[in-house]
RNA sequence: GCCUCGGUAGCUCAGUUGGAUAGAGCAACUGCCUUCUAAGCAGUAGGUCAUGGGUUCGAAUCCCGUCCGGGGUACCA
């Protein structure tokens, strides 16, 4: 289990903490472990950089905080080159750190091309995540975007940690839903193709989804009006029949059926294909729920044959998981037909086969944590070692203003549509601002491409996966404050600084005084600068794209503060004219990067 | 019922190895563009951190109870 960290410059604490503990040693004669010195960022209205707390230590000194803090402060201020002064408020020692560290800091992070990057070895530990994992019954929605967005980032924060990562994709391509989409459209189709009909194939699906649904439910109606039970007429009306007769054929490798089958999935994989690309994510390796089910079928047999699993007279096959203080669990139905379950069990021990995984990670719903639970017991019960180590990447739920989304009752924010309308206020938006004047309507449509999908996006990860979220289709689409356009907009008014130096001949580089004064601003800026390496590890170690979206957030507030207050190329004196073009040249890198580790790309202009 | 996750400003969200006076954005109101992009900056106002106890130098954060809400507990996926 990760540990979370505070996050803080790892450097300077480390050397702040040897030392204090050193000090407490000389000063009060007592061993204290130097990781269990608390040092944290100093209040943004406090002065100085770091803060040791100094409370744990009056039991060693037997001095009063002030008194102990003061001490302290001197032995650091003494031993350590770095630190240029301290002061002791309320028992905090506030110690800091001397402007030449800060402004070696920066060129480093300018220099360093990767950044806050580990990069990845042939030893380095292979990360398996699966994201997206759709039905093929119908078009993705607003949940799936949550989902896509988080899988893709959790890969590339991993990528960014130095591991090796394969990102993969369950379609869960048959069952009755598929089936009675299939149904749906040979009985009131009319051969409808998305060719004919110009409908994206997912779209169409879909709709026969709801068609179906739709006589489902009259059929029910009618039979419930007959004096049929309610149980019963859903069990009876003709197209549930007719579709389970379908699922019937399938299994049994019916030609007609199959060819049908095969025919609408393209449909939809063509449809899911353009979604995908819209959202910019995409797989290394596709399972398909059809081609792994019977795998998850024969382990499970082979459990039963083991003893581990238990077969009812009925001949459906159970695990019992009261040891483990859970319930009875469902494998195979008593017509041998598997469940949901089996089929995980069976794309589990494919995966393995496949791939050498260290770490199998699962981007799925937290209405599912039960269900990896189990899966996480079962794989261990039958014999595989890694079935204990997978991870639920467990995410919240996104609610709308009316409540839960659903299909059939037509309450989803539709992806392509939620996409499409994005792009065009965006658009609006920057005609109205007239930012974009002189570009190419293709250059400009990229451009409102971006910034649409940052929006979403970045709406979408700056909170907690963990935590459900409200989408409000009226006014979750914002490009101020606190949204992935102002991030995009500070990025483009530097690249914009940035093309002005370089059309004077001015090249971004460490070559100025290094001993220069810089202003409080400039040193909060380059002190964020320095936090960004922790910031991607906590944001790996935690599974949160959102620690990367609060932190790029906050460094795009205090740049564009700095902006404000400060020139860049009209500023006379040489050396901070340089130091500034430096510095407003790495944080425009950490902008693209950061937005990089959760898919948003950076325009321009805008 | 049982299991599980949550409750922070009108709204959407930050805020943990327990640390100083709980922060942003939106919405409202007020200023700032002849100077590198105003999708920006600055300010005003807005809080019993659901609630009651406990732990301690110190609690939004840890523990227990209560209230409210989400999810799960299917021969659906």
């Amino acid at each position: 289990m990760p540990i979370a960290k505070k996050i803080t410059n790892m450097l300077i604490e480390q050397i702040i903490k040897e030392k204090i503990a050193q000090a407490v040693n000389q000063l009060y004669g007592q061993e204290f472990d130097p990781q269990n010195v608390q040092v944290q960022n100093t209040r943004k209205d406090v002065e100085g950089d770091m803060t040791v707390v100094v409370f744990p230590f009056l039991r060693i000194s037997k001095k009063s905080p002030e008194l102990t803090a003061n001490e302290l402060g001197q032995y650091l201020q003494e031993q350590v080159d770095e630190v240029s002064s301290y002061s002791v408020i309320k028992g905090f020692l506030n110690v800091t750190i001397s402007t030449s560290y800060w402004i070696n800091q920066l060129a480093e992070a300018f220099t360093d091309v990767d950044y806050g990057f580990t990069k990845a070895t042939e030893e380095s530990a292979l990360f398996m995540v699966e994201y997206s994992s759709p039905n093929t019954n119908k078009p993705l929605h607003l949940g799936h975007i949550r989902n896509n967005l988080l899988g893709f980032s959790l890969g590339e924060l991993l990528k960014a940690n130095g591991k090796r990562v394969v990102k993969t994709n369950i379609v869960n391509d048959r069952g009755i839903h598929i089936c009675k989409s299939m149904y749906a459209w040979k009985q009131w189709g009319e051969g409808k193709t998305p060719e004919s009909t110009g409908i994206k194939g997912d779209h169409l699906v879909g709709d026969f989804y709801v068609l179906f649904d739709k006589h489902y439910k009259k059929e029910i109606e009618e039979l419930v009006a007959t004096g049929v039970s309610k149980e019963e007429a859903e069990q009876t009306a003709p197209s549930i029949v007719a579709a389970r007769e379908l699922l019937r054929k399938w299994e049994a490798k019916d030609t007609e059926t199959i060819e049908l089958w095969s025919m609408m999935n393209q449909w939809v994989y063509a449809g899911f294909d353009v979604t995908y690309k819209e959202l910019g994510v995409d797989f290394d390796q596709i399972y398909y729920e059809s081609e792994t089910y019977l795998v998850g079928k024969d382990e499970v047999l082979r459990g039963l044959n083991e003893g581990i699993f238990t077969q009812r007279e009925d001949q459906s096959v159970w695990a019992d998981l009261t040891p483990e203080g859970l319930d009875q669990k469902l494998l195979l139905r008593s017509d041998g037909t598997s469940v949901y379950m089996t089929q995980d069990i069976g794309t589990a021990k494919l995966r393995f086969n496949d791939y050498e995984i260290d770490k199998m990670v699962y981007v799925v719903g937290n209405e599912q944590d039960y269900h990896f639970k189990v899966l996480s017991i079962l794989l261990d019960k039958l014999g595989f070692s890694w079935g204990k180590g997978l991870h639920h990447f467990s995410y919240g739920m996104v609610e709308l203003p009316h409540g839960k989304m659903k299909s059939r009752e037509g309450t989803v924010v539709d992806a392509d549509d939620l996409m499409a309308e994005m792009v065009e206020v965006a658009r609006k938006t920057s005609e109205e601002l007239g930012k974009l004047d002189g570009y190419t309507e293709e250059e400009a449509l990229e451009t409102y491409k971006t910034i649409a999908l940052g929006a979403l996006k970045y709406f979408i990860l700056k909170v907690d996966p963990k935590k459900n979220m409200m989408f409000n289709p009226e006014e979750s689409i914002d490009f101020n404050g606190n949204t992935g356009p102002f991030i995009q907009y500070t990025y483009a008014r530097i690249r914009s600084v940035i093309r002005k130096a370089e059309e004077k001949g001015i090249i971004p580089a460490i070559n100025f005084d290094k001993a220069m004064a810089i202003s409080e601003k400039e040193n909060e800026l380059i002190k964020t600068i320095s936090l960004y390496p922790s910031i991607v590890q906590e944001a790996a170690e935690s599974y949160s794209p959102a620690v990367i979206a609060n932190y790029v957030y906050n460094l795009v507030k205090e740049y564009n503060q700095f902006y404000h207050d400060h020139s860049i190329l009209n500023e006379d004196d040489e050396d901070v004219r340089k130091l500034r073009l430096v510095l407003s040249t790495t944080v425009a890198k950490i902008i693209k990067s950061g937005m990089g580790l959760m898919g948003i790309s950076v325009p321009e202009r805008m």
